[in-house]
DNA sequence: AAAGAAGTTGACTAATTAACTCGGGATTAA
DNA sequence: TTAATCCCGAGTTAATTAGTCAACTTCTTT
């Protein structure tokens, strides 16, 4: 039960990115250096979050990444989601998500099956609540500068 | 962002000893059938199970596997770290869990911490607000009957 | 005491997934 | 035109997961 390393590293460049929204495109090549991620898995990565409508790109030269929306816009479980698929702890959970459906056919499938959507219902609470606009100004008042 | 088959399997068994508390010990071939689970793969949780005392073992025959506490004394939380480890979404909150320390050096895992955090915190919460007793109840008070 | 049922255990293997690499192509500002 | 930048499919490597194998120990029943 860990995120992998493409869910952390999306939160994380986009967090760069929200520090760095309203002064233009940030290229990719500075964020891979500054996050010590290979650039060409940044680039899958982005990739991603790019048909995701989370961020844009500016091709050539100067060009560069921007938040597709205002900070306060982006949730961190639509980062996440995009990268990671529906979170989902049990593949019970997939497909149709009506509230009582019953897909399972075992026994302890169905006995289950409550606990995992009432953990998954949780996280995505949490995840749907921060924004990225949260988290760089949580970040702002602990330390009272930026980067 | 997945629990691991041993984590689900681990769960369910549990459900079976619980349904099956006070009625003596419950060999591991008849919940191997039951749960269509590999004899040999459900022997390894087992064994993590017993060592992490969530169950007891009788050995010989008409052995087998028993709760190590009533159902009621028994959280979901406590099986998925026994089997999965400690619930910890990204390394940097794996070690010293004191609060506030910063242990990584790279800016956006300190901004992005607190996130990791309270996700994990309320997965726990909820992971550990669920016994065994209350899966079988819940499931009780839907059917009517047991199995 | 013997047989058979059941748990105990470490080592091994196959399959899957995650993490990253390669190599080239397309676009644009200077 | 050149250098910086994004675009993208395919391939590789490493790690993890899931499951298997084989042998051993312990206990109950007869």
């Amino acid at each position: 039960m860990k995120l992998t390393a493409k869910g952390e590293y999306a939160v994380r460049a986009m967090v760069r990115l929200a520090l760095h929204y309203q002064e233009g495109p940030l290229p990719l090549p500075e964020i891979a250096r500054k996050e010590k991620i290979s650039l060409q898995f940044l680039e899958q990565i982005f990739l991603i979050l790019r048909r995701a409508g989370l961020i844009e790109s500016m091709r050539g030269a100067h060009g560069g990444y921007i938040l597709g929306k205002p900070p306060d816009k982006i949730p961190i479980g639509d980062i996440v989601r995009a990268v990671e698929g529906p979170i989902a702890l049990v593949d019970c959970l997939l497909g149709g998500d009506g509230d009582d459906e019953q897909v399972c056919n075992q026994l302890d499938c169905c006995l289950t099956r409550g606990v995992w959507k009432k953990l998954r219902d949780r996280m995505q609470e949490v995840l749907d609540d921060i924004t990225l606009l949260g988290i760089i100004t949580a970040d702002k008042k602990n330390k009272g500068e930026e980067f």
